[in-house]
RNA sequence: GGUCCCGUCGUCUAACGGUUAGGACACCAGAUUUUCAAUCUGGUAACCAGGGUUCAACUCCCUGCGGGAUCACCA
């Protein structure tokens, strides 16, 4: 476990949605945060104007807040925190334009005046010519249009000279080094024509001013890492240590992405799953604390987090195993009210309930269905039947047993239910008077059992029946019972 | 194609030179049982391949193969 506090951000972009990946970024930014005393930042990074999306501002926040990810500095909800801000890069650009002066006299970064149609026919050569593409000052044109705007490129070959060195050398939290050879980059934009600063730049310019420790990022940028050990050293800063995250993956070993249904994070929320479970599940793709737990609570997270045991290599999202961590903390992790509570909340949003059902009702009638669920959207479905009388077939009744036999069980069991003593609380009561019968005819209990349910559930698999009447209550069981007899 | 990363059951993973390669999800079987679940017990199932190094290699090295990321005035 860390001890130095550390200053981590994420950082995500509002040209879409947050999906589960960047929810993993956050969380393991945030874990490391938590666990060092340090402060978890969140910065916007909306430098890319044609592709900003108003809603994904909002949807980043709400997702975060749901997960349980708060921020301890920067952006929420248009509100700032933070002596280093403003944490909205739309809002930095003076600071860009300062440090792109600075490394423009310095002879480091240039305006490059050529065409975007030329460099693109100089790409596509290079294509075809199957040969690497690398942009440099020494191919720049003379543009035709001197009063146009253009974007700033940072001179590799200039800042190689400048830092005395052949070879960009960096490397990772785990000590692992990399050796590049600069002629593999291209002189890369800093600002762009419309004087916004790139990923590349501006990332670089915000970790060092917003003073961050620690990168904790998708392995897609292992490759852009490069360009900004370049500008951090070029700039005279210290560079902060780069941990890069594997990715997560769909069943088809691509990244995850909209083609597996991961368009939006919060659709985990709407699908009924908990927050707690998320993050566990979470947290445990692409990390484990070396023992053989895999049920952790946020604290103990916070605590046994580490970023040595951090996984390489990407991990598939696997929702089987997602709904069986959901089941456990709905059925072990939540406490009966706040299961109840929350189970309410999903009916109400559902058609399932009468404007007369009580609010026991719904209490005694979720509890039977605990152990059943996976996730909450699953829940209207399974207890519908409490609250509205089900359609009852006669084919459903009759497919294992023949239709004078189950009316005359459906009719047996009704009158059966008479002879309960009202005065014995439970479903005990119940359970006495059906296996009576039972035996009295010698019938196969599991005939008599599953006609009863069908006849009142409508259903062939429902929980255990005696609670399930004893929660209908007999006169409404009855009542259920002579319906489906007429069927018959 | 260039550059870089990765490679243990179908999936998530443990192992940091010496284990019958462990756990979990899923799956199968059994127990329980009024159905479905839940629970308990048991089972099937993996070191990408080939070379080295070593008394000993899943662990170290090399090559190959396979998968992925990235090559924008997107992040």
């Amino acid at each position: 476990m860390s001890s130095t506090p550390v200053r981590v951000r994420f950082a995500p972009s509002p040209t879409g949605f947050l999906h589960i990946g960047g929810v993993r970024t956050a969380l393991y930014n945030y874990l490391l945060a938590k666990q060092t005393g340090g402060t978890f930042i969140l910065r916007l990074e909306d430098t890319d104007r044609e592709r900003f999306v108003v809603e994904g501002v909002e949807q980043i926040v709400q997702a975060l807040d749901w997960f349980g990810l708060k921020p301890d500095e920067g952006f929420w909800e248009g509100e700032e925190t933070g002596h280093v801000g403003p944490y909205v890069q739309s809002k930095r650009l003076p600071e860009y334009e300062k440090y792109v002066q600075q490394l423009v006299d310095a002879g480091l970064a240039y305006k490059s005046v050529i065409g975007t149609a030329e460099y693109e026919d100089m790409r596509k050569a290079a294509q075809i010519a199957k040969t690497a593409f690398v942009y440099r000052r020494s191919m720049e044109s003379k543009s035709t249009n001197p009063d146009g705007k253009f974007p700033i490129r940072l001179d590799i070959e200039a800042c190689m000279k400048h830092l005395k060195s052949r070879s960009i050398d960096w490397e990772a939290h785990d000590g692992v080094a990399q050796q590049i050879d600069p002629a593999t980059i291209e002189d890369f934009v800093l600002l762009k024509a419309d004087e916004f600063p790139t990923y590349n730049f501006a990332n670089v310019v915000d970790d060092h001013l917003m003073e961050i420790t620690h990168i904790l990022r998708g392995n897609e940028f292992i490759s852009s890492t490069p360009k900004h050990a370049v500008l951090f050293d070029v700039l005279g800063w210290k560079r902060p240590i780069w941990v890069h995250l594997p990715l997560i993956i769909g069943s088809d070993g691509a990244k995850l992405s909209k083609r597996h249904g991961d368009t939006d994070a919060l659709q985990y929320r709407d699908k009924g799953y908990l927050p707690e479970a998320m993050i566990n599940y979470l947290a445990m793709l692409g990390w484990n604390d070396g023992t053989e737990q895999e049920i952790f609570t946020a604290d103990e997270l916070v605590e046994k987090f580490s970023l040595d045991r951090i996984q390489k290599s990407p991990a598939k999202f696997d929702f089987e195993r997602l709904d069986w961590m959901n089941g456990i903390y709905i059925r072990e992790k939540l406490t009966e009210d706040e299961y109840v509570e929350r189970a309410t909340v999903e009916l109400k949003a559902s058609d399932v309930l009468r404007d007369d059902t009580s609010s026991e009702l719904i209490r005694s009638a979720v509890l039977l269905e605990r152990e059943r669920i996976k996730v909450f959207s699953e829940l209207p479905d399974f207890v519908s039947f409490f609250f509205k009388r089900p359609k009852v077939t006669k084919d459903l009744l009759t497919t294992k047993v023949a239709p004078e036999t189950v009316k005359t069980m459906l009719e047996q069991s009704a009158a059966a239910l008479d002879s309960v003593d009202k005065n014995i609380k439970g479903h005990d009561a119940i359970e006495k008077a059906l296996r009576d019968l039972v035996i009295e005819h010698d019938y196969k209990s599991g005939e008599v059992f599953s006609s009863i349910r069908i006849a009142i559930t409508g259903r062939t698999t429902a929980p255990g029946l005696f609670e399930t009447i004893n929660v209908l209550g007999v006169e409404e069981t009855r009542t259920r019972i002579q319906a489906a007899v007429a069927r018959l």
